[in-house]
DNA sequence: TTTATCTATCGCAATATTGCAATTAAGCTA
DNA sequence: TAGCTTAATTGCAATATTGCGATAGATAAA
């Protein structure tokens, strides 16, 4: 029936693919990236670095503000938006946790 | 309307959003957590493992295919399913290097 | 060959996501 | 206040995803 059966899985389950789901949009990548390399903050220029339409950014912006991995901050009229350093490292933590289970080379089929 | 823009964007961040969308999903989630406990390949008692249907599994079964993060070999009746050890660490390395890009703490909005 | 077992595919319904035009909301400046 | 700028929200259309019943394909055993 479309949606995920979530009560099937783990709290953990349930959180590692909420996070890849915040990931699995190249607009959202490339929102995040950009906001690293300016470093300090940014508004709504990213309308202009990417090519979406400004109800589209806003929209992504909003899911990633949804997962706590971006933070924003009025600024007058404009909003400023940055890496919420915080979660930044609890997603990189649960990810080089995931992906450190450690996988046997040669007993595969 | 609709469909992801990805011409907008570049390979890579179309790569990282691709991989996060693969792992975007809690039963996918389990299905490799559970390849890897179970290090030996594995068929498809995922599905008493799990509680969906034959058919779901197999969908998932096909997308972690689909990226490379499973293999299947045919044994018999049955298929043996295991990760794909060198997939699995592109992935690690996909990601550590995607968040390891450095964030600063203070200056922020 | 027939039967049993296991997996993949098809087709459908329900839900989610993506994207944008139009509009609204909020703050600055004159 | 009115006018301007910027961002968020609304509403809609198009597409994608999720899940499963029914079916088909493949292989082993009798």
């Amino acid at each position: 029936m479309g949606a995920t059966k979530t009560d099937l899985f783990t709290r953990q389950q349930n959180d590692i693919a909420g996070m890849a789901k915040a990931l699995a949009h190249p607009a959202r990548i490339a929102i995040l990236q950009y906001l690293v390399k300016i470093n300090t903050c940014i508004c709504g220029d990213l309308v202009e670095e990417l090519g979406l339409a400004q109800p589209t950014i806003s929209q992504h912006l909003k899911e990633l503000k949804a997962v706590g991995l971006v933070q924003g901050t009025v600024e007058g009229t404009a909003v400023c938006y940055c890496i919420n350093p915080k979660t930044w490292k609890q997603y990189r933590e649960l990810f080089s946790k995931f992906f450190d289970s450690s996988v046997s080379e040669g007993n595969c089929c």
